[in-house]
DNA sequence: TATGCGATATTCT
DNA sequence: GAATATCGCATAG
């Protein structure tokens, strides 16, 4: 029998979080990057809760050259010009969906990319190699967020601020810490803006650890 | 710990 | 046909 037994995490958020509207986000990339660490990112699905603490963010301002919507607007990217607080979400290299929130004025194409959380409600750890049930990898890298998140392409357009949203922001459930910033992970043009935040000291957020201590 | 590689799907040239 | 905002495994030091 294939046993594939599965560990759970289940860290109440005692129905603690308040939704963010819309006017709680900044109305700028890089600001919003910095303002959503400590956030806790939700999805409610017909088997419960699945949610997460923000620790790790990266901002993909207006103009620049890696961001999706630097060539202007395209079926796939449209939803970075939607109105700030609507997910963008899209495939890269086949395998892994990343999850974005738009983050300036209608019409405006930028977003912010949201590289890591800390699990708290709902996150299953699959049983695999020791290193895979580590509770500190669930949601460490953009491409296991979305997994541990179960957040795909039918969520890509989807208003994070809406009231009625089985995805979205919520307000801080715990204090966001000292914040560090780095250069962004994985690009080959403005490889070198710092333009990577996360939270100084957090055992949940990925990359070389060449690049924390700023 | 650090680097390198292949897998994989969609988009754009 | 090339490129890609990644991951996991492999190998070397």
């Amino acid at each position: 029998m294939s046993s594939v037994s599965r560990l759970m995490t289940r860290i109440d958020t005692n129905g603690s979080l308040r939704r963010l509207q819309r006017a709680d986000l900044p109305v700028n990339t890089v600001a919003l990057a910095r303002y959503l660490l400590g956030k806790v990112i939700v999805h409610d699905t017909a088997n419960g809760r699945l949610s997460g603490r923000i620790v790790e963010t990266e901002a993909y301002p207006v103009g620049d050259a890696a961001g999706h919507a630097f060539r202007g607007r395209t079926p796939r990217n449209g939803s970075l010009f939607l109105e700030r607080g609507h997910a963008y979400v899209y495939l890269v290299y086949g395998a892994s969906f990343l999850l974005n929130v738009s983050s300036e004025k209608a019409g405006v194409g930028a977003g912010v990319l949201l590289r890591a959380i800390e699990p708290l409600d709902g996150i299953e750890l699959l049983d695999g190699t020791l290193r895979a049930n580590r509770r500190a990898d669930a949601g460490r890298g953009p491409g296991r967020l979305t997994k541990a998140l179960k957040v795909d392409l039918r969520h890509d357009g989807l208003d994070l601020c809406s009231a009625s949203s089985s995805l979205w922001l919520a307000a801080s459930a715990r204090k966001v810490g000292r914040i560090g910033r780095s250069v962004r992970i994985g690009l080959t043009y403005e490889a070198d803006r710092v333009l990577r935040f996360y939270e100084r000291g957090s055992a949940y957020i990925s990359g070389p650890r060449s690049l924390l201590g700023e």
